[in-house]
DNA sequence: GCGAATTGAATTGCACGCAATTGGGTCCCG
DNA sequence: CGGGACCCAATTGCGTGCAATTCAATTCGC
């Protein structure tokens, strides 16, 4: 009916199905690894961003992974219940709740750290290849940085 | 604190994380053009396999998106709800579900049609640039689809 | 300084995603 | 042809994502 080669809407053509598609699929790739960790996936991407720099607001982490407070604060509050982080207000600015790693937070880095590797490897592509897609899909997220909605001056 | 270059943790060496990013902020970037039209992201989605084929089964649309029943059968029924699906048992099978497109789930084409090009122009790419980054992502997820969980020889 | 605008997090409501389970339908094998 | 294995969709429960709203804390304007 449609034709794959000219027609607009075809899914072969898009490229925001293929990020979506592959956004689900690395998440059941990462669960296995996860679970045994009690890590879900988002979970496990805020840790990653602790790892780098403890402790942080909850903006700033928002900021590094694209997520709102709706989103962080139910999934901050099951790393506390988990033991990895605690909350507390800053006191230099009530507003700001800073989430530090716990002693089981940090000490959990080291469990995470065969992780990327592995699952790396589970991909089945080169060095080359690997990387060729890493630098292509952040020039993505760059490209999707910077909105051009309104048409530049 | 981590060294970025060498560090496998590092955010920033990712691949899986620009591909989580990307799909949230293409589901952001698509909802003020989709809302008018009554869509969410995986509704659109749900219509462009329709839109190349209908009637089809749950399951085949599953396998086209990679998507299970739990996620599809909700959905479904809110685009049934809205008037631009009808969901029946196949009197072949009585196990499957036939999803058809109803007249006004047809005719919401036409006004589908100039939404990929005009969001393709946000992103501010080069066709060349644009075509380089699908081809790369669609390989990314055949590599997805090629599970090696187990290790091979 | 003092009220208004702004900021930061939390809350609410809705829509995914998916594992696990359920239950009816079909196929297969003896 | 009868029963068990398998298949398909639906349901349940939980954890995101995000818009919209709320509320407290801070900053800005005058």
């Amino acid at each position: 009916m449609t034709d794959e080669s000219t027609d607009d809407l075809a899914l072969g053509r898009q490229i925001c199905f293929p990020v979506y598609a592959a956004s689900n699929m690395l998440t059941r790739l990462y669960r296995p690894a996860l679970g045994p960790l009690g890590l879900t996936y988002p979970q496990y991407l805020v840790m990653l961003v602790l790892w780098e720099e403890a402790p942080q607001s909850v903006s700033s982490l928002g900021a590094r992974l694209h997520l709102d407070s709706g989103t962080l604060t139910p999934l901050l509050k099951r790393l506390e219940a988990s033991g990895y982080v605690t909350r507390a207000r800053d006191a230099e600015d009530e507003r700001r709740v800073k989430v530090s790693l716990t002693e089981a937070g940090a000490a959990l880095r080291a469990r995470a750290e065969p992780i990327p590797r592995k699952l790396a490897g589970d991909l089945g592509l080169s060095e080359a290849e690997f990387d060729a897609m890493r630098r292509s899909v952040w020039s993505l997220v760059k490209a999707l940085e910077t909105p051009r909605d309104a048409g530049l001056p």
